[in-house]
DNA sequence: TAAATTCTATTGGATACCCAATAATATAAC
DNA sequence: GTTATATTATTGGGTATCCAATAGAATTTA
């Protein structure tokens, strides 16, 4: 699931650590701290998905074209499988 | 995960064990062997959420009135965190 | 330049999650 | 009534996941 919203958040733009980090605690109102986080970027990026260049004290990651492939197929599976929860709250609830 | 799923279905009718797995199969595309759900439907009614009546061989669980806000409460949040890239996927697709 | 801040990173372990294997029970079919 | 089928259920364990604690490295600030 971490793996997931961290490419689904690299395919908007490459961003740093730390700045994801922000953004999933925005997201699901809980930051993951540095021992989650960084462990499945390393992960990420062995298995091909990430890439990473260093830019100050910063470490840069963005999608490899595998990464833009995979996550792509993930949030189609996603969207497929939990769609319909979404949908219908959304009749629900309208101004979400 | 599965728990929040099984009281989402139960959150629309009563339904029995091998009806949720089913349910849940078609949904994810990996239908949940019984050593799954079993023990997830047996904590959800330790814990309050759903209650249970025998009816032949079946046993058909359905959500209390904790269950139910719980329920609500979990869309409420899970559409909170992941609505964004649903959103962000039927604008990129609306047939979806 | 020394101190404070920010960002990156590792490790070990606790917990949650889910399945394979197995079995019991109740209904249906023959 | 015996066999087949459907449903429920338990157990043990493997794997994934995530965090607390800790520390190193780069930058900024005083």
């Amino acid at each position: 699931m971490l793996s997931f919203l961290i490419m689904w958040l690299l395919s908007k733009k490459p961003m740093y650590g730390e700045e994801m980090a922000k953004e999933l605690g925005k997201m699901k109102g809980d930051k993951p701290t540095p021992g989650t986080i960084y462990p499945a970027l390393k992960q990420l990026q062995n298995n091909g998905m990430i890439a990473s260049r260093k830019e100050g004290r910063k470490v840069i990651y963005s999608l490899t074209e595998a990464g833009q492939k995979v996550s792509n197929e993930a949030v189609e599976y996603f969207c497929a499988a939990f769609g319909p929860i979404f949908k219908e709250h959304m009749l629900l609830d309208p101004t979400v």
